[in-house]
DNA sequence: AATGAATGAGCCTTCATTCAT
DNA sequence: CATGAATGAAGGCTCATTCAT
């Protein structure tokens, strides 16, 4: 038990080191050796733990995705308003920025937007969570909340993209989350401004 | 005369053939010996025009933002409303996208979120493209068009996340602009939202 | 213990491949491939162990003046007569020449007179030895021993001119120094003709 | 004719440039494209007045050479004593110092000691030299002037080597002989020290 | 489990040289 | 004569990965 406490933890501080370094050189120039440097560890113990750079890479993906998929897939998200849906997308985003920046910092600087590397599991991920979010969109449109003039698609897009190029903002000028209080206002104003620009007008 | 003109000539084959090269590989993997091929000539050739891969790549920086400057500091501009300087903002990166795809491929991908090699030089074309837009979403608060109790520097970010992503999402799914008339729709969408989104409610 | 031993005589296995190498080829013609297959190990070895082409060099000139500094600022070294003194520094010359021959050559004709790649560290070096020189020159004007109408300044040049140049010129033709006896006997030639030819003739 | 002068001027310009270049930068990284930007010419002319790099090289030493054994296979040379012939050694090195710094500064640096690229021509050009130095020596032992217990060419490399230490030690300290009056007092220093040095001690 | 010495493919860059104009 | 665009061989260096201890 004890071995195994020790072992993750071992893990866990490596995958941290590698976010730190990840965020900080970017996946191309993190070096391996960097990585072990920053976790204080040897870096034949990196390959004992994550079988290669590239794995290394998937396992922080898996990280950022398996808690969104999560979210997304709760039960209990079923019975929630659709404002709630998107409201909880914006809090995954804004939370993870708050809580663990470098993760959030990679998934915008090194996965989100990088083309290169599409393994086909990457593009799958991005796939299947657009898709679920247009589905939120479009339970949206449905209900007669959202316009329809606009496919549910392009509405994607400018939902996704306005949440993400804000959080990417606050990377580039490194802006912290002062506290749960700023990031709510934070994530009010997001949603408000799409709800209000995607609101069907007929509607009023 | 005509030296010149084919000097030009090849010199623009080399930057073409280096966007459809980092286009495909990214950045980091494109080699320069690729560039050469894919441009038919040989490999000192490129380094006589551009010095470095690192200048190669700042000439294709320099190439997207020195047009999109022009476009905003255009003295026409002023006379402009609000809606539509920020119609010629979308209109840049969609007709861009549309004439030369590469080159806003290459802007989303890796230019536009990459932190990595943050040159001065190049977070002073953020900032300064960043700024630019801001004036222009705060004349719209002045006028009354806008919503004043979210802060411009945040309607900004919402904005150009939005166009971005979409942008993003064309290129991630390799979707073509086919005519004008689609790039005019979308583009008309795009502003629609955001206006609708951050108009100012009082003003109904 | 073994793990350590065995770690340094390989960094030394590629210290002499590189003084062969470099004494056959020159400094700028010797490639760190070609040292790497001398020593018989792969070529990242040798940037494990010295981390450049550059450093390597250095750590070469650092082995040269590292022994000469030692000898000259060895504490005994003050009751011994001038003679003696300079008898020290032609001996560690024509020594170094006999017993690693590679490291001489090395230095007359890729240190000694190379003004490019005058580093100030390596300046440093040769101010240094030359002042040292210097001051024994001096301390024997000062006891009467040598001419005094002179500068100390060229009598050194002319004391190490010498020197230097019967290395070479031994280097030159590939002269090797067959046993000690010869070796002392070129020594005492050499601190002759220069005792005699700077000795103070009021002073005979 | 007018045609020709310009011509030799021309290439004249260039070889000068060569040796500032080459003084400077050194042999290896001096690029033939230094050189032409130095003479304010295309690089294609270089190439023109000089067939490659080597040759350039090659014109360099000619030069040093040429004027050097001009000098000692003077017929009115015969006629002089051997201290004036030694004179004469030293005043051909020190009066280029003097009148030709940079040609006197490559001759040091670059071609005297450098055992790589010791082609057969060049070998064949010091040892000439040598054994000239050594006729003079030798006739100076043979007149009962210098000591006979020490080789011709102990002797020789001694004297050759106070001389090019000492230009070489300007050269390192980049000092310049201020005027002829400075320049023959270097040099009667230099031979007088030689010449009691090597004095035949029985013929006092 | 942990270490880090050892390996070598890969890539950027330099620069002498050629040659069409 | 003069130019400088074009060529491509050569070599320094990086760094992911393996493996003996």
């Amino acid at each position: 038990m004890e071995q195994e406490e020790l072992k993750k933890q071992k893990e866990e501080a490596i995958f941290q080191a590698a976010l730190r370094v990840i965020k900080e050189k970017g996946f191309h120039k993190a070096r391996m050796a960097d990585i072990a440097a920053e976790a204080g560890t040897s870096y034949g113990l990196v390959y004992h733990y994550f079988g290669s750079k590239e794995e290394l890479f998937e396992a922080i993906q898996r990280r950022w995705w398996g808690k969104l998929f999560e979210l997304m897939k709760d039960p209990s998200e079923s019975s929630l308003s659709v404002p709630e849906k998107l409201g909880r997308i914006i809090e995954y985003f804004l939370g993870t920025y708050h809580h663990n920046p470098e993760l959030a910092t990679i998934f915008i600087t090194q996965i989100s937007r990088s083309t290169t590397n599409l393994t086909p599991e990457r593009l799958a991920h991005f796939k299947g969570f657009m898709e679920m979010t247009q589905n939120v969109i479009k339970e949206g449109q449905d209900q007669g909340l959202l316009r329809n003039d606009i496919p549910s698609r392009y509405l994607t897009y400018i939902f996704l993209g306005s949440l993400e190029t804000f959080v990417s903002a606050m990377v580039l000028v490194d802006q912290k989350i002062k506290d749960t209080a700023q990031k709510n206002r934070i994530a009010k104003g997001i949603l408000e401004v799409f709800l209000n620009g995607a609101r069907n007008q007929t509607n009023k």
